[in-house]
DNA sequence: GGCGATGAAATTGTATACGATCTTTTGCAT
DNA sequence: ATGCAAAAGATCGTATACAATTTCATCGCC
């Protein structure tokens, strides 16, 4: 899956200790074990691993530039709460960005690209048919990695890596605004945007993919929650 | 300059320390103090800015998540060398995702931002009849902050700090493949393009800055250079 | 009883120390 | 003189230690 980073770069590892940390905070923030605003001290994150507060550090300042944390000076680090408008604006960069990364994949994918994109749909739909928070989980992860795979086949690995964040901070966002218990991500989107990849009618893939960039959004409400933990929460 | 971002999410500076030398780095890289290739070892670094280690390396660090520095694993940070490869993906990602940023921000420019940014144009200008290096830094600093500025008026925080991320590896490489002495970044086409939104002509806008980054990749020799201190140095 | 000040505990910010890895130099053998 | 090997030096990776700041609880005062 990073084949396609490596190509470009010779992008060392470089710190595998705290890159592993890193990796596993970020997979547990995306699959929404870790609540926004969780509180993640730096001593109790390298406990967990095994590490010295040093590693541990590294790889909360790691997540803080990704936008998956926010270290606030001399209080610590949190899973980070995206306000409204920040959810808005996280939107509005994936409808800005999606489309053209779409046109590029198009213009580079493989008959092969196709199948590991249908595989990827199947399992998706088979995971939603499950019940349990294993399942859940893998679903949530399984429709990011629609939208990450087009990023990589597209072949330019630095909208692949802003994807990747704008995918793990979206995850955020649902998990404090989206409304619908029921999947996540429109399914079936997913797989007219391929049908109309196949068919290479790329204005209506372009077109789909906004509306399911937007059907997304709808299902989020994004009123500000002023905390009103103050008398409004018990004067009703 | 960063009131947009500020607007969005009290984003605290949070380590002040490491900021700082983040910055100062940054600054030299972009104005092209600092070549590509340039060892950056955590102890000069530390040295320089009077600092211990921790805080040099986690500069380095945070600048290695924008592409402006490498670090390798046991063999220290240098200033990042761009492939020709990498080199294209940043413009295609700046062919992108400007055209859009550009829309969003023609739909919420005010008087003042016109008023701004050619206030910008002005500056831009006088600075490329100067001569010295002096004058030669500003003047590529001005030319990036006219994009920057774009960004800036979109409203979109998320987008803006991508936009500085291109920006600066831009100029890492221009640094590297640039070509013509002269002024790496057509000035009149900058003019255009506010003309263009003034009079609301959006496509046209859009399409002025497709010219316009596609102008900046022309001047740039992309060719792989294999080292060639070899034989073939000397051979002629 | 409520409210503000003071001090202790906890947590982060930064520096230093030590071990591991890579680089360079030196010395020996061919 | 050349080439390889071993050791010295430099640099990075990680852990630990101490200082600064914040948080929270306790105590006194109103």
């Amino acid at each position: 899956m990073k084949s396609a980073a490596k190509a470009v770069q010779a992008e060392e590892p470089a710190e595998t200790g705290a890159q592993q940390i890193r990796d596993a905070i970020r997979e547990a923030i995306v699959e929404r074990r870790l609540s926004p605003g969780t509180k993640l001290s730096e001593s109790d994150v390298g406990n967990l691993f095994k590490v010295s507060r040093t590693l541990a550090r590294a790889a909360l300042q790691a997540l803080s530039y990704e936008g998956l944390v926010s270290v606030e000076k001399n209080r610590g680090a949190f899973v980070a709460y995206p306000s409204p408008e920040e959810a808005r604006q996280i939107f509005a960069a994936r409808r800005l960005v999606e489309p053209g990364i779409l046109r590029e994949a198009a213009a580079r994918i493989t008959p092969a690209d196709i199948r590991q994109l249908k595989q990827l749909l199947l399992e998706e739909g088979r995971l939603m048919s499950e019940r349990g928070q294993t399942a859940r989980r893998a679903e949530i992860k399984a429709s990011g990695d629609f939208h990450l795979m087009l990023a990589e086949i597209s072949g330019n690995a630095i909208m692949q890596r802003f994807m990747e964040e704008l995918v793990a901070r979206s995850s955020l966002v649902i998990a404090l605004y989206g409304q619908s218990t029921a999947s996540s991500c429109g399914h079936s989107e997913h797989g007219d945007i391929i049908s109309a990849i196949e068919s290479n009618d790329l204005d209506r893939a372009c077109q789909l993919m906004l509306h399911h960039i937007a059907h997304i959004e709808t299902d989020l409400d994004l009123r500000e929650r002023k905390s009103l933990g103050l008398k409004e929460a018990f004067e009703l």
